[in-house]
RNA sequence: GGCCCCAUCGUCUAGCCCGGCCUAGGACAUCAGAUUCUCAUUCUGAAGACCGGGGUUCGAAUCCCCGUGGGGCUGCCA
């Protein structure tokens, strides 16, 4: 293996769950160490004292990992290198480059210089000093600013490379200047543009949600929503939407980055996790439905019901709603279920075509499909009305649904009991 | 307000760096059709964009300037 010295790190602070944005951050470093064979450092910049909690901590780890991102150093704790910071801000100190204020120390910033960002997104970026205030090294309490630890902890671990938002764009020159006083070098910096909501607005509630664990729990794919995230700002350059994490980090390069703000679309995202899904196979998708249901149960009925709705589903938790019926006899019947019976059972003539539809029923032995259909299609030319006029109000019946699975794979799934049951219930004793 | 980033279909994007192959390609969403017991899947098709104005050039989505619009930063938060 070829040894290159590349490192990139991603850093979170434990303030809050694992935002989206961060997430997304978090993948192109991934992406970036795994292409060039780096190295992934994790750094836990816990330096306010007051929000940082080891939940949150917990969470984000959990929620990294989930996605499919690991890292090979680290976690590195800032709160565990207050004596670095200390002697670094020491040393600017003594060289008068910056001064105490109470218990704070301070950083002078140089006036009318220009400093000047080569970022790997943007180009070249320029700034004025004279637009950037003195800036805290370490804060009263003791504790370093987030400017400052960062420039200490990223040239103490040799990190190369910065990917990160561009909300740190103004960051940057700030930074810039404590390398520079502090005469170590600088790292290379790329900055992406920030994900937006669908409106453009800052990425919230009502978009679909704003962390990780949400769309977690909203039963998205962990391959799905890194493969979403991966094409929101970064695309492989040819004419592909489905990528998985390993592909990507072979065909990753920083020059595909976009520099233009993306907005996230819960429908592409929803449309990715159908395609994940299906793709999926049965056995495998089935097991993961049922860790999220209560349903006791056998596996074999699970991965029925299973490869019914596999094609019908976009994420896990429709899985509950859409088939209830298969699970429990107290099933919901929807509103317009109960409007296609209504009207097909206006008519006499199609009522009586059922009866004999569930008398034809209880006579068969095996209840295939296939045979079900047969039965259908026969009581139907009997009764000289549509096989649909007698599929329709069967279908919402036994299911309470309008829409579903093919009537006749379902009957079969359900079994020859639970369907005469459920018929005569319905049609011996109507609504 | 100041500083900074950005601008291709409704959305994600390809093309832009190195101008002509772009009568601008793909995907999601939308609409229509095919299949069908419904829905979904699958297949076919339709509609849909270079923010505006100036340059530069034989030629600009691609380069430059201005305007407009969106976003970020402007904390002893990170």
């Amino acid at each position: 293996m070829i040894q290159n010295n590349i490192r990139v790190r991603f850093a979170p602070s434990p303030t809050g769950y694992l935002h989206l944005g961060s997430a997304r951050t978090a993948l192109f470093n991934w992406l970036y160490a795994r292409h060039t064979g780096g190295v992934f450092v994790l750094r836990i910049e816990d330096t306010d004292k007051s929000r940082s909690k080891k939940e949150y901590l917990d969470e984000i780890l959990e929620d990294i990992k989930w996605l499919g991102l690991d890292w090979d150093e680290g976690p590195i704790f800032q709160s565990e290198r207050i004596k670095k910071y200390t002697e670094y801000a020491t040393k600017l100190l003594d060289a008068k480059l910056a001064y105490r204020e109470g218990e704070a120390i301070i950083f002078k910033v140089p006036p009318s210089r220009v400093v000047k960002i080569n970022d790997m997104v943007h180009g070249e970026i320029c700034f004025n000093t004279d637009q950037i205030k003195d800036q805290v090294l370490m804060k009263s309490d003791g504790l370093p600013a987030y400017n400052f630890a960062c420039v200490i902890d990223d040239h103490e671990t040799n990190i190369t490379h910065i990917i990160r938002g561009d909300d740190h764009i103004s960051n940057t020159p700030k930074q810039m200047l404590f390398y520079e006083a502090l005469a170590i070098p600088a790292p290379c910096f790329a900055h992406m543009p920030l994900m937006m909501g669908k409106d453009g607005a800052k990425l919230s509630k009502r978009h679909g949600g704003v962390s990780v664990s949400e769309y977690k729990r909203e039963g998205f794919l962990p391959d799905a929503l890194a493969n979403y995230l991966l094409l929101l700002g970064w695309s492989p350059g040819e004419e592909r939407e489905i990528i998985s994490l390993e592909e990507a980090a072979g065909l990753f390069d920083v020059k595909n980055l976009s520099n233009v703000q993306a907005k996230f679309d819960i429908d592409k995202l929803r449309w990715l996790n159908g395609e994940y899904m299906r793709n999926m196979d049965t056995k495998s998708l089935a097991k993961l439905l049922k860790s999220r249901s209560s349903s006791e149960t056998d596996n074999t009925y699970f991965e029925k019901v299973v490869e019914l709705y596999k094609t019908r589903l976009k994420t896990l938790s429709e899985f509950t709603d859409m088939t209830e019926n298969f699970f429990k006899d107290d099933f919901k019947i929807e509103e317009d279920a109960k409007k296609k019976m209504d009207k097909f059972l206006k008519d006499e003539n199609t009522k009586k075509a059922i009866m004999d539809f569930t008398k034809e029923l209880e006579k068969s032995n095996t209840f295939t499909h296939g045979e079900i259909e047969n039965i259908c299609r026969k009581t139907a030319k009997k009764f000289n009305i549509k096989a649909a006029s007698l599929i329709h109000p069967t279908r919402a019946a036994i299911s309470g649904r309008s829409t579903g699975a093919g009537i006749f794979e379902m009957m079969e799934v359900l079994g020859k009991e639970r369907v005469i049951e459920r018929l005569k219930r319905i049609f011996s004793h109507p609504l």
